[in-house]
DNA sequence: GGTGAAAGCGAGGACCA
DNA sequence: TGGTCCTCGCTTTCACC
């Protein structure tokens, strides 16, 4: 059981919603959101990270501000399934700043790739060459996104 | 030109890597990795979150830690492209807040969702419901997350 | 869980080079 | 732009109810 469930009462819940919507809340803006006094609501707070329920907090940038226009997925394929073969792709993706993240997938193929970059072109020479000669890559399957109709960073608690 | 790109220099790139590793990072912590003194640290940060660089901070939750264990992609194929069913399709998605991304799609289908879930058998019943429910649903094909191989919060800047 | 208080520090502004 | 104070407020952490 690598993954411990803990159970969560209806503060510990406003705690981490309030907490995913405003990661620089403090304690005593928490406090009064939750109807808590400063202490034991700073206790929770410490709690909740101690545990691991909150793994981090992180500054939200806006891709396209930062000329990061293009967002893709990539769906890939592989030869063989080899525990070789899919560990080294695995650990060489973790190496590509430009893909946010990875998905061994069921169904039709074993992988899905979340990647960004500036433009088309750029995006489309990172796949005919990073993506392409990683370990045991077979077939790939490319969608843009069109419009992001939605992204959100809080997890429903 | 909706989304203005503003030149960043090297400090700026430091400071949003920074920021992005770690939300709650003090000033003075950034000025040092930075090699700046606290006070023009404090404004180049206040100037990447007035010009929208910066569009938030969330504390990141581990998503088994709170019983969501299942994650799936949901592609969706509607049955036709008026601006009513896409606007309409497009408004309940954003009410679901299981489905943490939406995107719009080029290529076979028109959308994919990125869904949570506790468990396979709540996810495959909000398929089932929530999902086959909204408007113009034609066709929907479903993957699982065998295993989260990279997840990033950060952009490369 | 709540209160109160002490100590430290970080945010943010004024001002200079 | 960057650097150096300075000050206020808040966070954090006690001990105790």
């Amino acid at each position: 059981m690598p993954h411990p469930v803990t159970p969560l009462d209806a503060v510990d819940r406003a705690l981490l919603g309030a907490l995913q919507q405003d990661g620089r809340a403090t304690v005593g803006e928490l406090a009064e959101r939750v109807h808590l006094s400063p202490s034991p609501c700073w206790r929770r707070v410490r709690q909740l990270e101690d545990s691991g329920i909150i793994s981090g907090y992180h500054a939200h940038l806006d891709r396209h501000h930062v000329g990061l226009g293009v967002l893709g997925f990539v769906q890939i394929g592989l030869y063989n399934h080899t525990a070789e073969i899919t560990a080294a792709f695995e650990r060489e993706v973790q190496a590509l700043p430009q893909v946010l993240a990875c998905h061994n997938l069921s169904g039709r193929y074993d992988y899905q790739l979340e990647v960004v970059a500036p433009d088309l072109e750029f995006f489309a020479e990172f796949v005919r060459t990073s993506i392409r000669s990683l370990p045991g890559v077979r077939e790939i399957s490319t969608s843009f996104s069109l419009k992001e109709v939605k992204r959100t960073v809080a997890l429903p608690v």
